[in-house]
DNA sequence: AACTATTTATAAGA
DNA sequence: TTCTTATAAATAGTT
């Protein structure tokens, strides 16, 4: 969808592989919301760039179904276990070791608890910690 | 992208809705894949179907890091991070309920642990069960 | 960061 | 439902 055909490979050039992240990044994650909105699922999308920035997706759960069915034990059970996958999908382990990987790395304290961008150090710039 | 354009809202048509999520869904697991390999990241997507059914996607994890940086405890640790992230994204606690779901309706016993895809009841199909 | 020539995705129709 | 095709949308290469 370009000037040119291209093959689907990782890209070399360090430049160009950064600006065709942003921009298949962005396209990406418009489409996961078209696509929860159109067709009425439910979308979680996690990337991490090669540098290890999070971005992240997670459409928002369907209107609450109870009243239509009547099924409170069953309908509350379902709806707990998709909230918990969304729980998980949006958490997942990565915001569980902030705490501890904010440690490696200047992060200030009162950014420690953002959620999101979620950024993980970068692995050169660790190194001289660990010597 | 087609015939006419479309207002992102969400489809009324049964049949209609059905179609473009068959579409689209294909469309997205496509771009994610792309995404990950041109650059070099790390995609988890999931798609739950407005009937419950799930598919996803991940992209395999990235190259050892482990000889180029010689870092065997910090790039491990780094990669546990990774593997954990990954796990909790496929799994969920949606598989973690497969067989307590499967006691509802009818899942042959040779197919509850199957990973992919994975239908969560449709709650009218359930109703009986529970009167 | 914008632009635009092309490719790609897909809405509607068969 | 599967295939076709006109058109919208995404984006590769350029400025």
């Amino acid at each position: 969808m370009g000037r040119g055909k291209i093959v689907i490979e990782r890209i070399d050039n360090s430049t160009s592989r950064q600006v065709t992240f942003s921009k298949r990044r962005k396209g990406l994650i418009k489409k996961a919301k078209e696509l929860a909105i159109l067709c009425d699922a439910q979308v979680g999308l996690l990337i991490f760039s090669s540098t290890g920035k999070l971005y992240e997706y997670a459409s928002t759960s369907k209107a609450d179904a109870r009243s239509e069915f009547n099924l409170p034990e069953f309908v509350g059970y379902w709806e707990n276990i998709i909230l918990e996958t969304k729980g998980a999908l949006l958490s997942s382990k990565m915001i569980e070791h902030r705490a501890q990987l904010a440690h490696w790395w200047d992060v200030p304290s009162h950014k420690q608890n953002d959620e999101v961008p979620f950024r993980i150090p970068i692995i050169g710039k660790c190194m001289h910690r660990i010597k």
